[in-house]
DNA sequence: CGCAAACTTGATCATCGTCAATGGGGGTGG
DNA sequence: CCACCCCCATTGACGATGATCAAGTTTGCG
């Protein structure tokens, strides 16, 4: 029993390949260019689902809100990224634009869209979902700030630049990872501290010592945590 | 900006309508009768990546191991539904048999199967990992083991019956609910003690007072959450 | 220039994780 | 068939992480 406990074989957060498929979602290019302001919503919970949208510039924030107010950030996406797709006839999300925003909107999603290309973003967000989850139940706060600093560069550009945008709120970031947005402001302060990252303004990342943002991430924090206490005072960096 | 957070629309965890098709997946019919005993290995990460499987009897968990050996359960996989979807050539989880368990392979995942099957796998699986992570990022303990009832309650039984079977470990479901074995207990415990749930033996619940439960997994906690502690000695129920 | 929203930081507290001890049920072996 | 043992579950005590409450500061925008 449990076998698979005693395998070598270890995942590692947000290591696992992109899939096989293109996200651009290219062959689905269709509608007309639609912008939106900061702030704007492109559909709410309730709506009938209508076309999915492909990000050309900005981002947006896909959420959900519960019944005592609180609200969970699902997904933001990025420009050249597709979201939208639902699995019935009805939005079960909001969507809005988190800065002035570019979309492109695709055909109906009802079926005239290639299914392949549908199975392909289907898998995608699977894929990120599961890796969410992932974050989610396993990782603390550090960890869960050095995840997202990791997957939003990865997803902004191609490795060698390390400068993130970062244009949601702290309070979103906090609605992603599942805390709050005080302590999602402690972990930067504290990863800031440290020399991993810098924070130029606040809605700009860069990430200066990518291996130990890394190992933020991969180890779960027990051992060597807060070693940083004693370092106060020489590690600044600003 | 933030529209919508003054909507009157409010989501409520696991209320969403069922994906248009059946979960039974009865077109992919194909393989033969497979049997595992409790603990076996059905797939490991890193295997080439082979067919779906049906669930006959029994019960599946999928899960992940980080890299400190931390496990978590993405999901587990009931009588008639299918499982294995991967976006690659290759496994990205472990899956074993919780106890003995049947399964029916299912042709290679390559692309025998009908496309539009696969979609609607993909989409209950897409559907099932966003309501899970709306349990990890924005639950306590109490809301989330009534998640979880409620979730396995509804995925096991055409209402009515109210008798869950949890062949799983308390570890297990541990793992799929971002906590720790005792944590389960506690909440189990403190449930029974309010007379919410019965638990004949460890492995079996009946669910007494549904709508109870329910505003367990709705309601965020803060107000009215250890009234039971003068309870104790007369709400006893065993 | 001023206001409002967002961010940072500190202090305190609650929930949950960790450590530890006990109890129970099922399976195996004598 | 019984006894032992091991794994799992339960329960308690304690400590740590992160939420909450509360200032205070900065930023962006009108």
């Amino acid at each position: 029993m449990f076998d698979a406990m005693h395998s070598t074989i270890r995942y590692q957060p947000g290591a696992r390949p992109t899939p096989p498929c293109s996200e651009r979602q290219d062959h689905l290019v269709g509608g007309p260019q639609l912008t939106f302001s900061a702030g704007r919503t492109i559909f709410s919970e309730g709506d009938h689902a209508g076309p999915l949208y492909q990000v050309t510039f900005g981002m947006v924030r896909s959420y959900r809100i519960l019944a005592d107010g609180r609200r969970q950030i699902c997904a933001f996406h990025l420009p050249g990224e597709v979201f939208g797709l639902e699995s019935g006839s009805e939005r079960h999300f909001f969507a809005d634009a988190i800065v002035r925003t570019g979309l492109r909107a695709l055909r109906s999603t009802a079926s005239a869209e290639p299914i392949d290309e549908l199975l392909a973003l289907a898998m995608t967000s699977l894929v990120r979902a599961q890796d969410h989850m992932l974050t989610l139940a396993c990782q603390g706060a550090i960890e869960r700030v050095a995840s997202f600093l990791l997957e939003m560069a990865g997803r902004q550009h191609a490795a060698g630049d390390s400068v993130v945008d970062l244009p949601m709120t702290r309070t979103d970031i906090a609605d992603y990872l599942g805390m709050t947005m005080e302590t999602v402001s402690r972990a930067f302060s504290k990863l800031r501290r440290q020399g991993v990252i810098c924070l130029p303004d606040t809605h700009r990342v860069e990430i200066v010592r990518c291996d130990e943002l890394r190992a933020c991430r991969d180890v779960r924090s027990h051992d060597a945590f807060d070693q940083d206490q004693g370092r106060r005072g020489f590690a600044e960096i600003d």
